[in-house]
DNA sequence: CTGTTAGCGCCTTCAA
DNA sequence: TTGAAGGCGCTAACAG
């Protein structure tokens, strides 16, 4: 089934064919609807490939995440994907698993194949990867790293928002000893917001709170052997701030294992807001990071680049604390309260 | 950077560059090396648009899974791609969403892009579009559903041994009454498991428990809004079977909030066995379909027909039951023991 | 062993 | 408004 045959089927040249296909050109209506007719009585479709290699564009995007498996990015990529699809887009996914290796493969064969832009939606990459990247000209769009340049655009995501509404929340409810898990050191994701806790506490005059820092993995694992650290400490805190939810998750499990209550002992509070997030028990407090807008934020900002925009743009969204049961008011501190020995207290 | 300049700069005709890039057809050591070396000089690589049109194949599978958003299926994508990409092969994947739009959209622009085959890890598609892909003879894979033919595998799941065990292992602990909360019934791949659960009992004796079956919808809410139906029950179950665990995790959110406790009042199984099953308060005890298995024996099929191998074949997989924490002994039914009124009981 | 050439299916000037 | 023709980059005969 090729044009040709469509062609000959309305007895027209391929040329125009090709312009009723796409509404350029001028064609008159009469010949216009003989070619749709014959394209549909031959139940005609244009091949792909042969449109990419005359264009160099493939009408695809690059789509790469860390980790395919953490529910963050499932959502992330069914709204990449419901945006794309509308521009008549396909999109092609590649989960790099924190493998080097195999991310430059995949970022590669993304090139091989024409991608009309890539969305990289992980922080670890390499700097030589994405400057490929950007010297062959492909529109970019980062995740919160990212300089915004020609044809590169930024997501940026306001961690602060969310952590200051939990912070205050936390402190309204009496707790002064709040513990962070972070994500893996090594992933700048992880470290930007170990960054906003911390600038967020300073700026709220709290002692640093150093000891109370602790690494997860943004697994589920990570944030179980994390809180089990914790609670052994000394002075143990009374409420915990997860990198993400995956984390809280783990700390959820591991606050019950050694028998403590959340959030009457501890309250916890996750981060992205994941589905799951409502199910968990209790159902976790957590400052929600939209991953839909952030999808359609980002695929948005690749048309405007593919589509002629030279110069990227910066996005910010917002994330925001949505109260859940995980939280409660801080213990008071056992003290010994001083009654005075005679007299009825007034 | 095209093939052309790659034999200029290696003094030989582009022939003999494709020769050696796809080491086809006989090429001096000598030259091949010199090929070779402008190759890198100018780092070449080959338009894989152009290598599509001319073959006519894409070098790239379609993958079709209902909900991306299901834990399940990210877990099999990964596996899916893993083995793709060994092969050197690109994955499209598609979540349909349930819907059947989207669905056809998503497979014919596969088909537009010549995918070299699609598995279809989804029940729900219309046979209308199955049949084109066929009769285009696009390699298939069906997971449960479909026929072996021509280039048409199937990757069969044995539930029945999985349910098996889980059956017997709540019998073992004085179950009797067990429930069976199951997917939307118009989904084939629920009604598969429903069916395998029901030919489990009555393989048994076990007398039909059609009032102890309820409808969910394979997510959280589906299984706790089931529980609660089947919880007012006069006659409640002593154990649920779930038909994947997201709908055992709403089981034991909807156990706890009525006050009952896992496993002392009432059993859990669910299945699948996601990474999430393992964390769950309490861990869940499940039956594992090993999604990597299942994505590697899917994807290998895929191969096998892409290969020449005509004839599709049919593959059978296990699952097989993981004991954790949500099942335990049957409460005994307080029953009014009538004691002799008068002698000592012997 | 190597080069020449005819397409693959489509888009896009350039003429008519 | 329409048609003819030249590629896009590559593969696969077919000749030397």
């Amino acid at each position: 089934m090729t044009i040709e045959e469509v062609a000959k089927r309305a007895k027209v040249s391929i040329a125009t064919v090709s312009r009723t296909l796409h509404n350029s050109g001028a064609v008159s209506p009469a010949t216009a609807a003989r070619v749709r007719r014959a394209m549909e009585e031959l139940d005609y479709r244009p091949n792909t490939n042969a449109q990419s290699l005359v264009s160099g564009r493939s009408r695809m995007l690059g789509l790469v995440v860390s980790d395919i498996t953490n529910p963050f990015f499932p959502e992330l990529i069914r709204g990449f994907q419901d945006v794309a699809l509308q521009y008549g887009y396909d999109v092609l996914v590649s989960s790099t698993n924190y493998d080097n290796t195999r991310t430059t493969l995949c970022v590669r064969r993304m090139m091989d194949r024409k991608v009309d832009g890539v969305a990289i939606m992980t922080s670890e990459m390499d700097r030589s990867l994405t400057d490929q990247l950007a010297s062959r000209k492909v529109p970019l769009v980062f995740l919160d790293v990212g300089k915004v340049g020609k044809g590169v655009s930024n997501v940026k995501v306001d961690y602060a928002q969310g952590i200051a509404q939990a912070v205050d929340h936390l402190r309204a409810l009496g707790h002064n000893r709040i513990a962070f898990i972070s994500g893996p050191s090594n992933l700048k994701s992880a470290r930007v917001r170990r960054e906003a806790f911390l600038k967020c506490l300073s700026g709220r005059g709290i002692a640093e709170h150093s000891e109370l820092m602790e690494e997860g993995n943004h697994k589920i694992d990570g944030g179980l052997s994390a809180i089990t650290r914790l609670l052994q400490r000394q002075n143990p805190p009374t409420a915990v701030l997860a990198s993400n939810d995956l984390t809280a998750i783990g700390t959820l499990r591991g606050i019950r294992q050694v028998g403590l209550r959340v959030p009457e002992d501890v309250s916890v509070i996750g981060f992205d807001d994941i589905d799951m997030a409502q199910y968990t028990e209790p159902p976790l407090t957590t400052i929600r990071l939209l991953r839909s807008e952030l999808a359609s934020l980002a695929c948005n900002a690749l048309f405007q680049s593919i589509s002629g925009n030279v110069r990227g743009a910066e996005f910010t969204m917002g994330t925001h604390l949505i109260l859940r049961e995980s939280t409660g008011k801080a213990k008071t501190t056992r003290r010994v309260v001083i009654i005075p020995s005679s007299g009825t207290g007034l």
